[in-house]
DNA sequence: CAGTATCCAAAGGGATACTG
DNA sequence: CAGTATCCCTTTGGATACTG
């Protein structure tokens, strides 16, 4: 294994893995990628419904974040009463591969922290 | 971009997931696992050294949960008085990639939030 | 429908002091 | 050296009710 000079490369690697996690925080963001991401466009109260447990509290400080940090993209339409969508942004579908290696070690992690 | 079935992978993607964010949040976790894994080994205050900002408490803290994921193991040496090292597991090592990631995309992400 | 506002309990985490 | 213990403030997030 080869980790990077700590020292020299570790205060920018590390600002950069901590912006990224800060992204993924939240009970819930994961949760709330991946159901707009399945859908491609989604509603709020889709979403409020496809996750099990959240609340629209919850629900709408989560999309905030998530808009803030452009990897969503929010649309009001024109109706009565009005209907909002949402849908990944390009910056938002390069989560994909982070998502996959997290989806994947988590499974494997689970397999030795219960062994076989 | 491609996703997965959202009604029925869902519920294991989702659990994996949250399985590896589980094990890699606290604020200090990362770090942890950097400083210890670029020294191979490492002792208590030399961890508590190498990371700007950590208490001792939260460093045992972190320490403790890393060693119940199997991530590090810890060896105590017969010393007056005692010196503790702390190394990262096989399994530990595994999160080499995730971290690459989670580095290369933060440092991405930095980007698109600054703007050119 | 798509949120806000409010209240409140639990968890996170810093500072400091202490122990074997 | 390698932690524990305590105090205390801040953040998180659930439940419920309300609004344009």
């Amino acid at each position: 294994m080869t980790c990077k000079d700590f020292e020299k490369d570790h205060k920018k690697e590390m600002r950069a893995i901590q912006d990224s996690m800060d992204v993924l925080n939240g009970k819930w963001k994961i949760a709330v990628i991946s159901s707009i991401c399945y859908y491609n466009k989604r509603r709020f109260s889709d979403i409020l419904g496809d996750i099990d447990g959240i609340s629209n509290k919850m629900l709408s400080k989560e999309l905030k974040e998530l808009e803030l940090n452009k990897l969503i993209k929010r649309t009001v339409l024109d109706t009565q009463p009005v209907t909002v969508h949402y849908e990944l942004t390009a910056h938002g579908k390069t989560l994909q591969t982070i998502i996959n290696n997290l989806t994947d070690w988590g499974i494997k992690h689970r397999k030795v922290i219960i062994g076989k």
